[in-house]
This record gives structure tokens, C-alpha cells and sequence, in this order.
DNA sequence: ACGAGAACCTGTTTGC
DNA sequence: TGCAAACAGGTTCTCG
């Protein structure tokens, strides 16, 4: 579910309320989300304060005052939502972690389907640890850009649209918005990735830190379980131009076309992608 | 090496 | 109404 946006949005709503606190207690009330938690897990992170949140694609870094980082991805349904420990909130099915600071505020983990994970890396192995050794660029950083998005593309014979979705060519794509970035862009889904080359590639790496940008600003998309970490929706969902629209009339040939189009769906990968066949080549 | 599909897990929506 | 199938924002593994 959350992707970069989402995820932002949740770091950022976690810097007042953890960033240089200290974790007086840490409750892991399952032995593993999508993997076991590592040993000593508890241990580690009680008495330590959180020095600096961050992110790098769509994982949340902790990065403790020992030098260790809590490594956190929140998969397909993970929240991160604040509570105030004195009001006593009763614990929820899937709340699986939950980190008590020294005044009083409570983060808690709450994840359904378990896709996502928490991992503590030793300091300094961060960069070469295996979640984040692979990842390209953020696409919102000064590394990504055009010529680059379009060396990342050069040579792939599969479908654009997956190319986008692969963390190595560019980090913190998910469904929706590469959807969203494609259709801004004009670039069929189905296009060979290869040829997306030169001002094609310039289209789509700007309609990418568009759409990014637009949808950090909106605090996320909430579709069905994403939620800011104080609990209230993001609402980007709003402005959704073609994901989840499917039989809607395309708004940009709807305006200048005697026959306006239609958004259609279709399945890459066993994954839906909702485009306009008219504005997208 | 690459790409498609399955698997992981739970909850909600859809269709018969 | 009821039940089963389909589907969901991600990643990783297997297989051809």
C-alpha cells in the first residue's frame, strides 16, 4: 500500500513525536512480521534515543543514538500511528509493535496482512545492508533526472510500466503512481521500457517528481488501509487521474475531443494498470 | 539474465 | 442472505 508518498507523509508525522526521544519501552507482541524480528531485538532498541528519522525509498530509518537504524517497510498495510500512552487506547488485532517514549507517546506498528517488516542494522552497514544496497535513485533527489532515468530504461524489452514499478531503476514507485506519472507523462504502460529514451524520458522523470510531489503535499493516498501516522486520511486519492477510474472519461480528452475516451484497465504482470488509451502513446 | 506468475497474509468487495 | 472468488498500495522466490 503506502508507497514514497505515504510513507513521507508518515516520517513526517513521527519527527514531533519521536526524533531525539528516548524509547522507554519497547513491546514486540509477535515473534515476526513478514520476517522474525532479529534477536535481541527489544533489547537493543529500549533506552535508546531516536536521533533522526529519514527515508530512503519506501523505508522508514530510525537511526538510533548507538549508530544502529531501525529499518521499517510497511509493505502492503502497515501504519504507524501515535497515541498518547495516558489515554489508554486499547491494543488492536494487528498492533505487533508498539514503542513507548519518555513522555508518554506511543507509536504503534499495526500491520494486517504482515507484508511489512522491521530490521536493526548495525551502524555503519546501512548503505550496503541488503534492503537498501540495490535501490536506484530517489526520484525526488538531485541524482535522478532524465538522462538518467533513461540509462536505467535503455535495453529493457518489457513493458514500461513494470520497468517503473522495479526499485532498481528508480526507488519508491508503486501501483498507483506510476499509473498517475505514465498518464501525465503521455506514455503508454504497454510501450517497450527501451524506448523510452531522450525527451520521452524527460517527460516521464518530471511527471514522476510531479506527481510525487503533488501527492506528498496531499499527505498520501488513502485507498483502504494507509493512514497518517495522527490517524487522519490523505486525501491525493482526489486527484487521481486515472488509477481506480476505470469506464470514467479521460478529463484531458474530455475537454477538447468529440469523442471523449474512456480510462481502461488492464493486467501487466498480474497487476492492474488503469491508463487513457488516446493520451498515452 | 529476464520476465511472468506464484507466494506470502488478512480483510473487504463483488458476483453468483 | 450466504458463500466463494476476486482483489488490494509490495517484495521475493521459482520456473521457463
Amino acid at each position: 500500500m503506502p508507497e514514497l508518498p505515504e510513507v513521507e507523509t508518515v516520517r513526517r508525522g513521527l519527527l514531533p513525536v519521536l526524533e531525539g526521544r528516548r524509547l522507554v519501552q519497547v513491546d514486540q507482541r509477535r515473534p515476526n512480521l513478514r520476517f522474525p524480528f532479529p534477536a535481541r531485538f527489544v533489547a537493543r532498541l529500549e533506552g535508546q534515543r531516536v536521533a533522526q528519522i529519514t527515508r530512503r525509498a519506501k523505508y522508514l530509518l530510525f537511526h538510533l543514538s548507538s549508530g544502529e537504524t531501525l529499518l521499517c517497510h510497511l509493505g502492503m498495510s502497515g501504519r504507524m500511528l501515535v497515541q498518547d500512552s495516558s489515554a489508554a487506547v486499547p491494543l488492536e488485532k494487528h498492533d505487533h509493535v508498539v514503542l513507548t517514549t519518555e513522555d508518554g507517546k506511543q507509536v504503534r506498528f499495526n500491520d494486517a496482512r504482515r507484508f511489512g517488516y522491521m530490521d536493526l542494522i548495525p551502524a555503519g552497514a546501512l548503505a550496503t545492508s541488503r534492503h537498501l544496497a540495490a535501490l536506484g535513485p530517489e526520484p525526488l533527489g538531485n541524482r535522478f533526472s532524465g538522462p538518467v532515468l533513461a540509462a536505467a530504461l535503455a535495453n529493457k524489452k518489457g513493458p514500461i510500466k513494470m520497468a517503473l514499478l522495479d526499485q532498481k531503476v528508480v526507488a519508491g514507485l508503486g501501483n498507483i503512481y506510476v499509473c498517475e506519472a505514465l498518464f501525465l507523462a503521455g506514455i503508454s504502460p504497454q510501450r517497450v521500457a527501451g524506448t523510452v529514451q531522450g525527451r520521452r524520458a524527460e517527460r516521464l522523470a518530471a511527471a514522476v517528481r510531479q506527481v510525487l510531489t503533488q501527492a506528498i503535499a496531499a499527505g498520501g493516498s488513502s485507498l483502504r488501509d494507509y493512514v497518517q501516522a495522527s490517524g487522519e486520511l490523505g486525501y491525493f486519492q482526489h486527484q487521481w487521474k486515472v488509477y481506480g477510474r476505470e469506464n470514467d472519461f479521460c478529463g484531458t480528452c474530455h475537454q477538447d475531443s468529440e469523442k471523449p475516451q474512456k480510462i481502461k484497465r488492464l493486467v501487466q504482470s498480474g497487476r492492474s494498470t488503469f491508463y487513457c488509451p488516446a493520451c498515452q502513446r
